[in-house]
DNA sequence: GTCTATAAGGTGATAGAC
DNA sequence: GTCTATCACCTTATAGAC
C-alpha cells in the first residue's frame, strides 16, 4: 500500500476533500481521525499538512465550499417572474440541490457546532442569506396578495425544514423518481403558503 | 473538588444521564470523553462504569429513554375524535414536546449513527412507530374527504420535519410564545394537507 | 459504590530527511 | 510534496484496594 515519493499536488488536494467530507459525513467529525483520511487518500498523515492548516480549517473549508456553491447556484437558476413561480423555481431547486449532495448537506446541518465562533459564524451569515431568499419570495407574495402568511421569516424556516427532510428518506431507486417527490411537496408548499 | 469515598446510587445514576445528555448535546457523543461526564458529575471515571457497561450503552439508554418518553405522552395526550381534531392535536403536542426537551431532540438525530446496528434499528423501529401515529391520521383524513394528499407517509415526514425545525429557531424569551408558534405552525399544516 | 493506578492504544500536529 | 519518526497528550475500559 505504500506510495511513491512525489508531488501531486493537483490531484491529492480534492482527494483529501472528497475523502474527508465523505468519512465526515459517514461518521461525524468528532469520530473521524486525520490518519483514517490520509489512509482513505493514500497518504501518510503528515501529507495532510501541506493543504490545510489544522482539522478544524478542512472542515470549514468543506462547508463554506458548499454555501457558495448553494449560493452561486440559486443565483444562476431561472425563476419565474411572479412570487408564485419563483417559490416553485425554489422548491424545486432546493431539492434537486440537496438530493445531489447528500454528504454536504448532513455535515452542513450536524458539524457546525464543531467550528470555533468566527467560522461558525462566517458560515451561519451565508446559511442565513440563503434563508433570506426564500423569506423575500414569501413576502412580496404576500405584500402582492397571492400568499396568505403573516411570519414570512418563520414560514420560510418552516418551508426550508420541510425540503431538507426530503434527504432523510428519499432513495434515488425508491418508488417515486425526484421530480416526482419535488411536485408533491410543491403542492404541500403551495398550499401551506395559502396560494 | 474531591468527594468522599460512599455509596450514592441513587442520584449518581440520574446525574450522570443528565451531564451525559447535556454534553452530547453540545458537543457531540464523539467529541466528549467519559472523563468529562464524571468531572461534571464530581466522580472518577471508573465510578461510572458501574451504571453503564460501556459509552454507547450509555448513549442508546439515552434515546431509547426519550423515544418511550415521547410514545408513552403521546399515548396520553387528549386527542379529537375527527381526523382534523387528531391532526391539531399532533402538531401542538408535538411543538410542545420538543421545545421542552431540546437536547434529547438533537441527540436523537444526531447521534443515532453512533450506534451499532442492533440499538441503531431498536430506535429506528420506536421512530417509526411515532411517524406511523401521524401516517394513520393523515391516512384516515384522506379516506374520510377531509384530507387532500395523496402520499400520507410522505406527507408525515414533511410534516414532522417541518415540526421538528421549530427546534433549531425558537428562543423562550422570543417575539413569540410557544402556542403563537404552535398555531402558525397548525394553519400551515392545515393548509398544507388541503383541510 | 467509589477510588487510584494502569493497560493498551489512538489523537492532532510537527521536524527534518529526501 | 511526501515520507518517517516522534512529541505530548488523551482515550475507553478494567483491576483491585477500601
Amino acid at each position: 500500500m505504500a506510495r511513491t515519493t512525489g508531488s501531486h499536488s493537483e490531484i491529492t488536494g480534492p482527494r483529501i476533500r472528497e475523502a474527508a467530507l465523505r468519512l465526515f459525513a459517514k461518521h461525524g467529525y468528532a469520530a473521524v481521525s486525520m490518519r483514517q483520511i490520509a489512509r482513505e487518500v493514500g497518504v501518510q498523515v503528515g501529507a495532510l499538512y501541506n493543504y490545510t492548516p489544522d482539522k478544524q480549517a478542512l472542515l470549514f473549508s468543506l462547508l463554506q465550499g458548499h454555501m457558495d456553491e448553494l449560493l452561486a447556484a440559486w443565483e444562476a437558476e431561472p425563476r419565474g417572474a411572479d412570487p408564485l413561480a419563483r417559490l416553485e423555481s425554489f422548491v424545486r431547486f432546493h431539492i434537486r440541490f440537496n438530493l445531489a449532495r447528500p454528504e454536504a448537506i448532513f455535515i452542513s446541518y450536524m458539524e457546525l457546532r464543531n467550528l470555533e465562533p468566527a467560522p461558525f459564524a462566517a458560515i451561519e451569515s451565508l446559511r442565513k442569506t440563503y434563508e433570506q431568499e426564500l423569506e423575500a419570495i414569501l413576502a412580496q407574495g404576500r405584500d402582492a396578495g397571492v400568499f396568505q402568511l403573516d411570519e414570512p421569516r418563520i414560514t420560510a424556516f418552516a418551508l426550508i425544514a420541510m425540503l431538507t427532510g426530503v434527504n432523510t428518506w428519499y432513495r434515488a431507486d425508491g418508488r417515486l423518481s425526484e421530480p416526482e417527490v419535488a411536485s408533491l411537496y410543491w403542492d404541500m408548499t403551495r398550499r401551506a403558503v395559502g396560494a
